[in-house]
DNA sequence: GTGAAAGCGCTAACAT
DNA sequence: ATGTTAGCGCTTTCAC
């Protein structure tokens, strides 16, 4: 591969017109400049990111910590994150955690030896671990908030007000929540949400556990939500409650005439189950793209004071919600 | 951020001799190198990746390009890829194309500075290119295989062989496939298997095109699929069949009384939809952990011939299948 | 067994 | 406008 003395070389000229040509351009010849650049071009040159790096203490790249990146959820996030950073010509490097946030720390050491700036979507990382890495390096949070930290959140307490409110205009009086697994910050948020709404609107609200946000874990609580005796259930997320419906179904269970079912994310596509998913739309390819653009402004001035964003959600009104049975 | 100067120094010996004591340990007092170890680990010492990639010209990174993070599919592949190059100490870049193979070129450019090696996930991309950057950098091609590179694919071909058979044993003789997009390698090897299978039972194969592989391309073909005549329709993956399955019982149809529906992949659980969708199982995140072993054996002694490595896959039959009606 | 010193490829003063 | 040179943090001969 063609380092910079070869083109120097190639060119006539020293390696730091060569330098010079190939960066801002200024302070060169611009008839030099085209030289340069033509004869990088047919040496196929390509600048060495590391040395560069190294001479510059400027990586050009952001690192992303998650839990999985094969999750459709996590998977959305850093799309929007990668997109982002990419069209501002940053790098992505990226760590999966496997959902275990004992090797996180192991895994953001690593990866910030490799970039500027971090985005951490940890939602189970102990609080004082996000201060730590966010004085290594510039960091980002997603779908989280700590005080003095940059951070995107969908306000997950504001949707789940708002569909509770929805249901209760229908008429419900009795309504399980059907809770993820209960170290997540965002399961608090929600709780937090509709604890509120419930009280505001007279609602019995009656929480029940899953261990996990799954499909298979949605249709091993169903029962359970049945024999709560509510007319409506709210889920952590959609894939809890489109196991809660198929379930119910199976058991002969009219949705929404005997159970409203309602949930989280809007990661359902329109006709994908009968009737529709009622659920709130998450945005999380948005939290990616906010995200990305934050850190970016911050490597830029580390002086800012911290940015917090938290973005509203909407509620989506389907078929699997009706009015209370009489 | 502490370097190796600052750990020589507490430490009371020279540069030379903590790296040493951080890398091999050999030549070094045993005594010695614990010394240093323990104070490197004090001052939170980590290694700067750029500057020893620097001096070594191994990066200690692996790339990966692929069209969509946030698809389910390449998702996987990803997982696998990750979390298998973690385990060796490599740190993962990721570049997202965007389904767009003109940016590709661009993204692999850039990707390829800054790792050792390359996993191509570009079903798109034309081989001329793939054997280019196979000249830059050791190169690992996922779902795909072009002679002379090293890679890992599913047998999409046999895959779906042995699900026509399946169809045709259940009595089917006018068989719809619904096809991806039209460049998609997958989709060439997919038909040249049911072409062939469909010649040995005697089978009329019906192709019908859909642009995207999804569940919306897959409702809108439905009409097209049961004005076909056929009596059974396989897919190019699930999302479509789950699309063709939802809009033909919308309209009536008994599934699978009168059209039996089959997929490819297997990304619906058990119990996702009703009746539960016939499909091969396409084994995503095993391709994407063979193919970072196969790119780290390469990296570790690049005189080793190309490897192919083709997994077998397996039909998995469920209720979207049926007899042919008399 | 340990240290001194020469780079790896690049940028950024500083000269000219 | 261009060239010279001193590092960036690390590994790796080569002496001692």
């Amino acid at each position: 591969m063609a380092t910079i003395h070869d083109v120097a070389r190639a060119a006539g000229v020293s390696i730091a017109t060569v330098s010079r040509a190939l960066n801002g351009g200024s302070r060169v010849n611009a008839e030099t400049r085209r030289h340069v650049l033509e004869t990088a071009a047919t040496l196929d040159f390509r600048p060495n990111h590391a040395a560069r790096g190294l001479a510059t203490g400027k990586l050009g790249n952001v690192g992303v910590l998650l839990p999985d990146v094969a999750n459709p959820f996590f998977g959305a996030v850093l799309a929007g994150i990668t997109r982002a950073a990419q069209e501002r010509g940053f790098g992505v490097f990226v760590a999966d955690s496997r959902e275990d946030a004992g090797g996180e720390p192991e895994l953001a050491g690593r990866l910030s030896q490799q970039v500027d700036g971090l985005v951490l979507v940890a939602p189970r990382m102990p609080d004082d671990d996000v201060l730590t890495y966010s004085e290594r390096r510039p960091t980002v949070l997603v779908n989280r908030l700590v005080g003095g930290v940059d951070g995107v959140a969908v306000d997950a307490a504001q949707g789940m007000s708002d569909l509770l409110t929805q249901v209760a205009l229908l008429g419900h009086r009795h309504v399980c929540y059907l809770d993820g697994p209960s170290e997540s910050r965002a399961g608090t948020a929600k709780r937090a949400g509709l604890t509120a709404a419930a009280e505001r609107h007279g609602i019995d609200l009656h929480v029940e556990q899953s261990d996990s946000p799954t499909f298979a874990a949605g249709r091993a609580a169903a029962q359970r939500v049945l024999d709560s005796g509510c007319t409506a259930a709210v889920c952590f997320d959609d894939l809890l409650a489109w196991g809660v419906m198929t379930r119910v179904r199976e058991l002969g269970v009219d949705v929404p005439g005997r159970l409203s079912i309602a949930g989280f994310d809007d990661s359902l596509e329109e006709g994908m189950v009968t009737p529709g998913l009622t659920t709130v739309a998450a945005r999380n390819r948005e939290m990616g793209t906010i995200a990305a653009g934050m850190l970016e402004r911050r490597l830029r001035d580390a002086s800012l004071s911290p940015t917090t964003e938290v973005l509203r959600c909407n509620v989506v009104v389907r078929g699997s919600t009706g009015s209370a049975p009489a």
